[in-house]
DNA sequence: CTATAACTTAGAGTGTACTCTAAGTCAAGC
DNA sequence: GCTTGACTTAGAGTACACTCTAAGTTATAG
């Protein structure tokens, strides 16, 4: 468990910019990493890679920056917010349902357009190329 | 069909406000709208009405504004731009259905997390009244 | 006639989340 | 010993989609 990442190589296996992991450790979404002794350079432990892609599940679910920080204090301030956490996970999964589901009526009429695109262009085939007259 | 709308009502129904109706006339997303004679204000048809409501389902589901704009755009060139525009739908199509698919692999993940929060909840209340003692 | 309220415009401002820049430090290779 | 490249920082810049402001016009109500 002694495989400490760099910010490159955790950028990498993230999917991530470095711009962007400095700048998350800067808004305190993640706790401040480990730092080379030598060099000071940020030194990136599987746990904080574990961390960082639930992150990421966050974001790309839509969370807000803010909502994640708040999440990530609770975190840091131990076991004693477990509840509140739960919480705030609940109400975004409620969020994340309701828009799932405007995202899906959204897919039926999109679906409905292309529908009718379809149906013009067979007609229109039909014209050039009549059927019936074979 | 002489039910036109002021911007006011056409933005009630549409649930968006006035700037942006006159936002998406300037981008070109919409045709511009008739005016009323005497004062030039906008008047809204239900076909504008009806566009509208289909940009909404674009945007809700991410498509940026320039692409929306380029549909309108083949839209007023007319029926010859049908398959092109049934194409800019399908690409959109599939950009939705990989970002649908993205968010449930989310939502399984936050799931996962939240029945852990409940499992430590669980635990952490027998501990304080414990079954077993009955 | 005049006040109010709704509209008009061009263009500036806002919020969010990055994304990049500039200036500097450090360790290893030649 | 000096260059290269990866790292550090604070803070500026960017993209997107609105959202608002200011200044002006018009139509109805009193």
């Amino acid at each position: 468990m002694d495989d400490r990442l760099t910010i490159q190589e955790a950028a990498a296996q993230l999917g991530v910019s470095t711009h962007t992991l400095r700048y998350y450790e800067h808004e305190g979404l993640i706790q401040p990493v480990e730092r080379s002794e030598s060099s000071g350079h940020r030194l990136y432990s599987s746990s904080d890679l574990g961390w960082l892609k639930f992150l990421k599940c966050l974001r790309s679910t839509g969370m807000p920056i803010r909502e994640i920080k708040r999440y990530a204090d609770l975190y840091s301030q131990g076991e004693s917010t477990n509840s509140e956490r739960r919480a705030l996970l609940e109400m975004h999964r409620e969020r994340l349902l309701a828009s799932l589901d405007e995202l899906n009526r959204s897919l039926e009429a999109i679906d409905y357009k292309i529908a009718y695109y379809r149906q013009l262009e067979e007609e229109h085939t039909s014209v050039l190329q009549p059927a019936e007259h074979e």
